[in-house]
DNA sequence: TATCATCAATGGCCAACCAA
DNA sequence: TTGGTTGGCCATTGATGATA
C-alpha cells in the first residue's frame, strides 16, 4: 500500500491542479492526504473530477487556512471513521483482509491551539485498535537536528510532540530519501528547512512491515 | 548579573479572491 | 486573463521570565 502526504497550501490555482495530477502520475499513490487546500468540500469535488478520483472525503477549510481531504483509488477499501479540521481518520482493509488504520493528520498552525490538536489525536488514539499509521503535516519537529537555520525550535512544543508519540507509542517512520520536507525559500542567511511533515506509526508496523519505507517526494514551498 | 528560553506584536511574502 | 486587494502564515524583534 501507498500512502503519500501532500501540504499543497493552497489548491486553488491551475498550476497547483497541474502540480496535484502530476504527484498522482509520477506516485500512483493508493491512498493520498492532502493538507491546507483552502477550499471547501464543494470546490475540492471539482478537483477530483480533474484528477478523476472519485473516491475520497473532503474537509471544508476556514475561510482561507486549513481544509483537508482524503483521496483513494478506485479497488481500495476504505472507510472513514472521523474526522475533523485537523485531521482524516480511516480504516483500509489490505488485499489479505488485514485492516490498518490510517490517519492524516494536520497540526495546528497556531502554537497557542497546538494541543489541542495533539488531544484530536490522543482520542483517535484510543479507538485504535489495529495498526495505525499517521501521516501528514505536523507542523511540529522533534529535536534540533530537524530545522536547520533560524531560530532553535521550542523546546517546550518538541517535548509535547514527543510526549504524545511515547503516550500513543508511536515510533517516527524515517525516510530512506530526503529530510526536510518544508523550505521558506529565502536566499543567503535567512534560509530556513524544517522536517515538519512525517509519517508516523505504531510499534507493531515497524515490527510487522519490515520493509516498509517512506521518502520525501519532492519539498513544497 | 549574565545568559538562555519563551511570548506577543509586527511586517513581509505568498496565494486566493474578485472585478474589469 | 490580468492586475489589484485581501487574508493568512511565518520569521523577526524586543520584552519578559527563569536559571545558574
Amino acid at each position: 500500500m501507498k500512502f503519500m502526504c501532500w501540504n499543497c497550501r493552497g489548491l486553488g490555482s491551475p498550476a497547483k491542479l497541474w502540480e496535484l495530477k502530476q504527484l498522482l502520475v509520477a506516485n500512483n499513490p493508493d491512498l493520498i492526504f492532502i493538507s491546507e487546500t483552502k477550499m471547501s468540500a464543494n470546490d475540492f469535488h471539482r478537483v477530483q473530477n480533474k484528477c478523476r478520483v472519485q473516491n475520497g472525503l473532503a474537509v471544508n477549510s476556514e475561510g482561507r487556512s486549513g481544509g483537508l481531504a482524503l483521496m483513494w483509488r478506485d479497488g481500495m477499501n476504505v472507510s472513514v471513521q472521523n474526522y475533523s479540521k485537523h485531521h482524516i481518520d480511516s480504516m483500509v482493509k489490505l488485499e489479505n483482509n488485514k485492516e490498518i488504520r490510517v490517519t492524516g493528520f494536520y497540526g495546528h498552525a497556531n502554537l497557542t491551539l497546538r494541543s489541542s490538536s495533539w488531544d484530536i489525536l490522543r482520542r483517535v488514539g484510543d479507538s485504535v485498535r489495529e495498526e495505525w499509521i499517521v501521516g501528514g503535516d505536523f507542523n511540529a519537529i522533534l529535536n534540533d537536528a530537524e530545522k536547520e537555520g533560524g531560530r532553535r525550535g521550542v523546546r517546550a512544543q518538541m517535548n509535547e510532540f514527543k510526549e504524545v508519540m511515547d503516550e500513543l507509542a508511536l515510533v517516527d517512520i524515517k525516510p530512506d530519501s530526503g529530510w526536510f520536507t518544508w523550505v521558506n525559500n529565502r536566499s543567503g542567511g535567512g534560509l530556513i528547512k524544517e522536517r515538519t511533515d512525517r509519517f508516523i506509526g505504531s510499534v507493531s508496523v515497524v515490527e510487522n512491515f519490515p520493509f516498509i519505507a517512506t521518502k520525501v517526494v519532492r519539498q513544497t514551498q
